[in-house]
DNA sequence: CTGCACCTTCGAGTGCACTTCAAGTCAAGC
DNA sequence: GCTTGACTTGAAGTGCACTCGAAGGTGCAG
């Protein structure tokens, strides 16, 4: 019914270890076996895969994520914390944006000032 | 004629164990001595430091931030290799900009649909 | 039915960027 | 002169996020 952990791989840019090491700690969980007791990942795990993704990409720890799937995993009561933490993270983001775009005007300086002197 | 290691510290909010660490590994180069061997930091170093400290938070690796240290050091002849350097971690920066943005507006979906279930 | 690739689990190992420790030195205050 | 506290060094330790290895199971091509 599912995909192996190979095209799963494959297909969330994940190593089939990283998945493997999700599943240990607690970020996706069960994931359903075949009747070899091989890992078969279906839709939803790999739309979860990818939502975990971007939360990596954008600095969450590992930690953190557990405790939103945890929290995902309790049911829709937990909706409002949820959120509540996606919106702490968003900020996070933000402000980590700003502040590579501020660094980012320093290094272009610099690289003007090489241009400068190699013109001179 | 310097500030100690302690002022050093407050001022480019890097931890003492931090900047000796830096030392040690050659980003910052023969840091001068008082009579009692303790470390002396000058205007030039902190000003190297800070500016350390952009391409650190930016994601440059300390390996590369050495290999950019040791250019440096070498003097003006390897200028146009250290432009290149600064802009090939441009493009970087700018590239991890976009994703940011990119994964954030996922976020920020999220969240829109948490606050559509709770009005619900 | 045998070889082979790929799967399983569990535990140990890796790389990075610090961070702490241990043992000793030095300067200033009492 | 002695204590106190910050400094020095080199080496060992830490935390994070993987990453790999060992030992064994499974399924399919030849």
């Amino acid at each position: 019914m599912g995909i192996t952990i190979q095209e799963a791989s494959r297909v969330s840019g994940l190593s089939t270890h990283t998945l493997r090491y999700y599943e240990q700690v607690g970020l996706i969980h069960e994931v359903g076996r075949d009747t070899g007791g091989r890992r078969s990942y279906t839709q939803p795990d790999l739309e979860w895969l990818d939502f975990l993704t971007k939360l990596r990409t954008t600095g969450m720890s590992i930690a953190e994520m557990c405790r939103y799937a945890e929290l995902r995993r309790r049911g829709p009561a937990t909706a409002a914390e949820r959120r509540r933490m996606l919106e702490a993270h968003r900020e996070r983001v933000l402000e980590r944006i700003a502040q590579l775009g501020e660094d980012l005007a320093v290094i272009d300086y610099k690289i003007d000032l090489y241009h400068t002197m190699e013109k001179s």
